[in-house]
DNA sequence: CTCAAATAGTATCATTTGCAACTAAATCAT
DNA sequence: ATGATTTAGTTGCAAATGATACTATTTGAG
């Protein structure tokens, strides 16, 4: 028998329950974004992102949202295609472009923003706002770890 | 202008903070175990189960892993093939096999085991013991809440 | 018993995802 | 200026993932 120490009980494992949860998680908010919106989840992170901030390149998305740049491009040409983002010539640099909401995709962000707030709501639905607060800090500190 | 409340910030989004730090982790460990030992995350899964409860079914695999039965049936194939995991009849249940380690996957856990661990101290490096269980527990909870 | 319904697991096919190569534009050193 | 290098973004191919349908066995109602 191995010594305990070199054990491993996966249930414990945080890795594991970190890969759970958010799976969990991702699984139902990315259902609920589909049947309502037919957006994919790097598609609604394309346009919270250019809700906040106005016209960006590819670029700058990638860094916002944290996706590599051709998750970015596919999701971002779906939009395109859809009506939801313009895409513009960037005049500073030819090479990129320039990606906005269009008004459509600016009322389609309206309908969305509040059903994904009260998702998080009902995810969260008795945490503190402490407790709230800790996971965030949480989240990041491992994040960052992983990244190290 | 839309109204505050119903804006919605991304990066202080618990759901894409969650799915952003879980895929850095994941990112991270899979690399590890892909190159080290050839293993997905999935089939990492399985050994682990394994390692814990002598022979199992499939099912209880998935139950286990929360994995659905087509990556355990996958994922169990391939340690099959590689001669980590044996496959026998079920005698009670002719539908059903009873998958467990072999000897070489025993001999794979232990390696694998400790460099997990190792892991995931370096990602929980500075947490104490309280946020470790504090994080577990919250993990759980959302968990819970997005299965609803 | 016998046959419909349920369960275990796999195979087949479509979709998603990621990687590497590619085009085009900009930068920078000579 | 001009040619090598870097950067922005897309395309095309391969691997991973997921949904559906299928086979074989078991269960359970009549």
């Amino acid at each position: 028998m191995m010594p305990n120490a070199d054990r491993l009980i996966l249930d414990q494992f945080i890795p594991y329950r970190l890969s759970v949860a958010s799976n969990a998680v991702s699984t139902r908010i990315s259902l609920s974004y589909r049947k309502r919106f037919g957006l994919s989840v790097p598609q609604w992170r394309v346009i919270a992102i250019l809700a906040e901030n106005s016209a960006m390149t590819s670029q700058a998305l990638c860094r916002a949202t944290r996706m590599d740049k051709i998750n970015v491009s596919r999701a971002a040409a779906a939009l395109v295609a859809r009506g939801l983002v313009s895409d513009r010539e960037n005049p500073g640099d030819g090479r990129s472009h320039l990606l906005a909401l269009t008004r459509d995709g600016e009322a389609l962000y309206a309908q969305i923003a509040p059903l994904a707030r009260e998702l998080e709501r009902a995810l969260l639905q008795n945490f503190t706002p402490q407790e709230r607060a800790l996971l965030d800090t949480l989240l990041r500190r491992i994040e960052g770890a992983a990244q190290q």
